[in-house]
DNA sequence: TCATTATGTGAGTACATAATCACATAGTCA
DNA sequence: TGACTATGTGATTATGTACTCACATAATGA
């Protein structure tokens, strides 16, 4: 049975994974992963209302997995734990999977 | 400027991290780490009722996170992608970072 | 001070998701 | 066959989330 522990550090882990979990804001890890950016670079990369991105930087600075600092007019954003990235590829292993999964099915035609 | 084919493939990403941002998901995954387990077995670990764990089952399996097989009444469901178990490994250090931060503030005080 | 620019936020709407209950299905064994 | 067990599914309800628009805030520089 799950001790009260293990549920909080579940419910902790299910929020950093939700931070993640929405293709704008895999795309943001993605452009952050070269350096940080500016909130108006970020919208206009991902092609999404400035508002929008806003809120989904907010969730994901919330959840611990990105940092901002103000620099003048702009608002700087960063990857805070870059191991996030290693999620992807992971991620590539699951499609590769899947992808061979859909072949053999098609092999047996 | 985002293009259609990275569109496509964070999209992809997403849904594999929306199936597992969930804290009895991530339960089940913690749970699976070890080897296989029906879902009765499961549900009585996390807790839950079975027709609850049952669906989040189906949506781990529809996103290449589990697979299972049929053995006799029971239903055994195991790791796809052991991959995915990285994944808890990156959220430690990202709730290691926060304590940190935290630690930092109160040292302020 | 005023206009401008970058960012964040409140409110409303639309949609997605989770949990529950009752019931359906499928396999097992007497 | 009929009772039993394990699992999955339809319908419903409650809750959470994403997006948009209008507006608020904060920093800059003429």
């Amino acid at each position: 049975m799950l001790t009260k522990k293990k549920q909080l550090l579940f419910q902790k882990q299910a929020e950093i994974a939700k931070a993640i979990a929405h293709p704008l804001r895999i795309a943001i890890v993605d452009f952050l992963k070269d350096g940080e950016q500016c909130v108006c670079d970020i919208a206009e990369y991902v092609g999404s209302e400035r508002s929008n991105v806003s809120r989904h930087l907010a969730v994901m600075v919330k959840a611990g997995v990105l940092e901002c600092r103000k620099e003048g007019l702009k608002v700087i954003y960063k990857l805070k734990t870059p191991c996030i990235l290693d999620f992807f590829s992971c991620t590539a292993e699951c499609l590769k999977q899947q992808l061979k999964d859909t072949e053999k099915l098609l092999s047996a035609l």
